[in-house]
DNA sequence: TTGATTTGTTAATCTAGTTTATTTTTTAAA
DNA sequence: TTTAAAAAATAAACTAGATTAACAAATCAA
């Protein structure tokens, strides 16, 4: 069943029972999108959280000089939305678009509320993982202060080990906030002297 | 009463009941640290989440090559502690230190877990709070990316009007991942430039 | 009120990463 | 299987910001 990986992940965090069960998929909804597609658009407001049961999204932004930015991928059993636009429900200032074709379990603004009124765990579960997702944010933020472009490659690959070879170089380039060239620079002179 | 700033900054979250507030004041302390001591330091487990009364702090960490940089500030109605810590209970990778006296309202890891079980609407208070810490996180990657050290400097000024008049120029340097030297280049070309 | 420590400035030199331009390789459609 | 488009590599010239070093203010303890 569609909804099967989404409850296994939750699994992992928390036990629902049958009723929880039934009311959390009625307050959701299964979503496919096909590789091109947006989920969210800059200058559109961000109306779901999504839970990815299979693909690859990017979440980008094209800032004042044209240039595109990945902010973060996400792959299966990860969440993805413009979290800034689906808490103020204000214009998203980024791109959710699939990489792949991409599965999702949708959580609406309202619905979100109801399902944490009926189901407090939901919530802590939330929480939970907010205090994840921050922590990899500021862990972000203090690579960016500390390591040369080259050791926050390598960091990345460690890390995100999977998902090097399903995008295409230029956007990890995008993501480490370096030029493909660069990267490129980077690659060339790990091989030569290998590592 | 020491609390009051607390409470009333609660008071813009949520609404609690005198039983509320007792228990939440109970399951909670207030503690005063003088101008340069440490709240945590970087090796040992960060126990405590603080609720800042009065008072300014720094998180920061020392790197491989000793440098040292500053993830955050935080003053009046602030929270601050190292939440990759305090969530995991291991060893610290930054310090937090009182850059003055510093009156804070200190919740404990068991705690909070009490106050959450107890009081719902805090779990909920946390969880906005940590959506809005996420957000100004990827705030600061994206501002990393698209802008140059003088607009950095140009958005922290706006956006903590407050904090540059509180702190030695050197520590906004070290915030903004920039070397106190190009800081001081950029002030005197903003002077010149008068913008 | 002085001297010592902390903070801030200026300027020359240096380097990690960018820009621009050209070429090569890979991918995917027909 | 060919061909056009997308992605990756290479290289030279360039720039934002770092490093080093010397000096000037400001702060503060005594």
């Amino acid at each position: 069943m569609k909804y099967t990986p989404f409850l296994n992940y939750i699994k992992n965090f928390v036990d629902l029972n049958e009723k929880e069960i039934t009311f959390l998929r009625s307050y959701t909804n299964y979503k496919k999108y096909f590789k091109g597609q947006y989920i969210v658009k800059q200058g559109e407001v961000c109306n779901h959280t999504n839970f990815i049961i299979s693909g690859c999204t990017e979440n980008f932004y094209i800032d004042q000089k044209g240039q595109e930015h990945i902010v973060t991928f996400a792959i299966e059993n990860w969440w993805s939305s413009d979290i800034s636009s689906f808490i103020t429900q204000k214009r998203s200032d980024f791109n959710v678009k699939c990489l792949e074709d991409t599965e999702v379990i949708q959580f609406t603004c309202q619905n979100q509320d109801e399902i944490f009124k009926n189901i407090p765990k939901m919530e802590t579960l939330f929480r939970k993982l907010l205090e994840k997702a921050l922590v990899s944010s500021q862990k972000r933020i203090v690579n960016n202060f500390s390591l040369s472009a080259k050791d926050q490659y390598i960091y990345f690959k460690n890390q995100y080990p999977n998902i090097e070879q399903r995008v295409p170089q230029y956007m990890v380039a995008s993501y480490l906030g370096i030029t493909k060239e660069f990267l490129s620079k980077i690659k060339a002179h790990l091989v030569k002297n290998k590592s």
